[in-house]
DNA sequence: TTACAGATATACGTTTAACGTATGAGCAGA
DNA sequence: TCTGCTCATACGTTAAACGTATATCTGTAA
């Protein structure tokens, strides 16, 4: 009943929720009904071909979400921990972030628990979680929502790099070095300057000449890769290269503030299993 | 379902909870074993004459109160503000409180909505809130169970009382005229002193002579009244007869530790109205 | 020891609630 | 206008839940 409502706002349709459900569109519309009468309120206004949620029925359709994980949580709890885990699993992540190591472990972790059924959605701009029916939101940086739990899981180290010959190797090189030189800069990239500290804590902000920006960062990699300049970049996104020499590693003693990998999610009163060993999984990948 | 089960953890027997629920034996059994078959865990271990609950039943008992609190709250938050109240509301509170004040509280509230139903228990010592299936319990001094969530409603401002005779009425009085007078003390009264404050916060420590003590304070105050000796007793309990004259402040200007009355609650996502009303006039009448 | 009162679990027929199919009406886009 | 999709309602069917009846067990009192 409440999961159905959930499903038909999620969806938009009436049909497309019973569809999901496997129900007929006659159950989910009087499953609808039945719960709008039993509250006393209309939770969406129907026209035959677009619905909408009323203003009770925003507040309906997070508190329902709360509720219904509280009873996952719930059932899940008793489950022999020995049982396999299987269901449903909606997530959020950055696009780059998406695209490699964190799929890598998704992945993984979806060949471990062959029953889980992942929903992979990449998506860098922010969000309103809780209308996207996610059961998980991976973000760089703060998250823009707090009525979510944050946990961070790593932190990235972020490094200044350029194809070789861009400017000679040299372990003890300081910032002012990339004064003249071309920066391939991530959008939005504001200020102008790069704020590097070194190891002992000593802090420095170099001006960037931005000759490039983007805002996807492969296609700054790229750039980097074919010699247009340098770049401040994750060091998860280089490390091949970075072994191979094909980009390398400008100010050895420098790195621009790293940033947090954080995973939200909303607080429901106990999270489900699959959700807390998906956590733990991820974590462990990207600190490792 | 799990009303069900909650019911039949409380009374103890399934016949009992089924006959509170309005259902036959037969189906609070069935229920119960439905719960525990979709759970994949026993809940209840029942001989024909004893039930008792498993560890996992603990734990369901006590999530179980919490899910449907939950949902209470969701379903009671879309009803019209104007709706009347109505409800079971079970509340312990401490004895004497219990009998007096707080009660001509909880009866007028009962009184102004006529569809709640409460239960009124009166207990002194701590008890394990979350197995009593109460909706709310109010302490004075500390809650000792930090899973609750605990709300001031009120302090107690205690006095150093006595029957007239006992000592002259002297609004300039020190504490140190207390030491040589019989002190009619309300146990577990320990370290023999009785810590004094000022307005002005100068704080002075007097040693009490116990000549009787009591584990009633309706005791320790008709000692008092019989001129025994001098007595901490706290404003409400003793209002009225400050007033007549049959008690006089002995040390106008010092006052003993004020108290905290209490109301602690489960922490469900959304209390139920009647509850949060509950709370608001209680708050209210002890202040007041 | 025996009888009884009161407890639980199961079987079985019945009632009730939920479901699906079918149907009519409304709106958008071709 | 026509087609394709939507939602709501009516109606017959299916499935779940319920109550009655029954067998069994246990603690208490005769």
């Amino acid at each position: 009943m409440l999961e159905t409502f959930v499903r038909i706002a999620e969806r938009g349709t009436i049909s497309a929720a019973a569809r999901d459900l496997g129900l007929s569109q006659a159950s989910a519309s009087r499953q609808l009904s039945d719960l709008e009468q039993r509250l006393g309120v209309d939770l969406i206004t129907r026209t035959t071909h677009a619905l909408s949620l009323t203003k009770a029925g925003e507040t309906c359709l997070t508190e329902a979400r709360l509720l219904l994980a509280d009873w996952d949580g719930f059932a899940e709890q008793f489950a022999d921990e020995a049982e396999s885990l299987s269901g449903p699993l909606k997530i959020v992540a950055p696009i780059a972030l998406g695209q490699t190591i964190a799929l890598d472990c998704a992945v993984a972790f979806q060949n471990a628990h062959p029953g889980i059924v992942l929903d992979w959605i990449l998506e860098d701009r922010p969000i309103r979680f809780s209308e996207t029916g996610c059961d998980l939101w991976i973000r760089i940086g703060d998250v823009p929502d707090d009525t979510l739990i944050v946990q961070p899981l790593s932190t990235v180290e972020r490094l200044i790099v350029a194809a070789p010959g861009l400017l000679p190797e040299d372990a003890q090189a300081e910032p002012e070095r990339l004064v003249d030189q071309p920066c391939l800069a991530l959008s939005p990239f504001e200020g102008g300057r790069i704020p590097l500290s070194a190891q002992d804590g000593t802090v420095r902000d170099v001006a960037a000449k931005v000759s490039f920006s983007s805002n996807d960062i492969f296609a700054v990699k790229r750039a980097a890769l074919s010699g247009a300049g340098y770049a401040v970049l994750p060091r998860w996104l280089i490390a091949q290269e970075l072994e191979e020499g094909s980009l390398i590693d400008l100010l050895p003693d420098w790195r621009a503030p790293s940033l947090t990998i954080n995973a939200a999610y909303a607080p429901s009163r106990r999270q489900t299993r699959r959700l807390r060993l998906f956590l733990k999984a991820m974590s462990d990948a990207l600190k490792g």
